[in-house]
DNA sequence: GAAGGTTTTGGTCAGAACGACCTATACCCA
DNA sequence: TGGGTATAGGTCGTTCTGACCAAAACCTTC
């Protein structure tokens, strides 16, 4: 067990440290990325969410995009600042918070993916952020560009649409979606089509804006 | 400047921090609770946020309501986790990350209130911070209870009427209010009236629960 | 005690949004 | 060249929203 002191006397967390909840799409599914199994480690084993610990002269969020950039190759990912955690107790080492992040990829980043309704049992606490992570995501759907991150490039309304689905877990009528979509302001028509197998080629769609944005949409009743 | 390390050689916080934005709404303008002045003191003047230090054995949420109880007699305020601040820097002291939280009261709480919209500058990084709960309020005002830390007993729907139009910054038709805040099923009616001055007595009404709950009213569209 | 003023509260109504459906378009494949 | 398939645009009935109107119920004043 590490111990930590400061010169005031005061308690002080031996280490903060930075995890992402990295989520994708993958076969209509929400997937997260987690890293090496920690077998036999302190998190209790089972698969463990990417992060690790944050210098004194860095920002969690700088943590959590480099730890991103060493284990994925990403840049410049979807990334929010999600909750911290800090339970007494939540790891074994000792006093560690955690500052917990969301990151939103496309499904071809390479790496170790799991589904989340189906996942195995996470090192840690760290299924109570995946939980977290989860909820945000389908709360933000229409509220903000977060699909921005899994979808960055021209996109049909028909991948669009699939990644709305498999977050929400509600089908959409592929008319009716593309019209609500289209009325969120968040994407324009790139003007090129694709097409893929049979059927009258798609137009091709980007976000308007590719930096996380809030509110920006138009709302969608829930029932 | 405070200093850490811990037994492996990680770079430690020097503490870490629990500060909280308590809102009200006070003359039909939200106010914000502060601390004493930090005159001369290390968050540069003005006031702070009350808050405090964290200690090993407790939730940031836990030393929140501690503090809170200690200053304004408080037992069980409405209070959820903010987001946190851990730039290097935002503490003159030494790096101290701070898990910021929000709490709504009812405005008779004692203490020193700030109008929000005009308060003078704060210490450290509160202003920032104080600008996320702001937001936040905001955006929950019709997807939660919120409200009902700042409306505990039983209300008129002129009173409620008053918090909400404070809170969104926007005029609501008297007759619509009743009949919107009715149908998110957030409130029921207690069968009792109250009959302050000229006029029809008014119904009083409570929140069906009094803890926080997130998304069980119905969505009210934003322009 | 009666009349007027004030506030709450229920009802109505037009416009907008939503969800479902239908049909035309445009491509692939046989 | 004709059939199959998927997208795209349009229509229609229902629901929701925002604004207004009028009745109800109380207080104050004459």
């Amino acid at each position: 067990m590490w111990t930590a002191t400061n010169s005031e006397g005061y308690p002080a967390p031996v280490a903060l440290a930075a995890d992402t909840v990295v989520l994708t799409v993958r076969d209509g599914a929400l997937a997260v990325l987690v890293a090496d199994e920690d077998a036999g480690g302190p998190g209790g084993g089972g698969p463990a969410l990417p992060g690790g610990f944050v210098g004194p002269d860095e920002a969690p969020a700088a943590t959590a995009r480099r730890k991103l950039a060493e284990k994925t190759g990403l840049d410049h990912p979807y990334l929010e600042q999600l909750a911290t955690f800090a339970d007494p107790g939540r790891d074994p080492r000792g006093w560690i918070p955690t500052v917990a992040h969301l990151a939103l990829v496309p499904p071809s980043v390479d790496g170790r993916w799991l589904p989340v309704r189906d996942a195995p049992p996470l090192a840690y606490d760290h299924a109570r952020i995946l939980a977290a992570a989860v909820e945000r995501v389908e709360g933000k759907l229409w509220w903000s560009n977060v699909a921005v991150g899994i979808l960055p490039g021209p996109f049909t309304l028909a991948e669009a649409r699939a990644v709305y689905t498999a977050i929400a877990g509600v089908t959409y009528d592929p008319a009716t979606f593309g019209r609500d979509l289209k009325a969120t302001g968040l994407i324009e028509p790139t003007g090129e089509l694709r097409s893929d197998g049979p059927g009258r080629p798609a137009a091709l769609f980007r976000f308007v804006s590719s930096d996380p944005t809030w509110g920006a949409g138009r709302r969608k009743r829930v029932r």
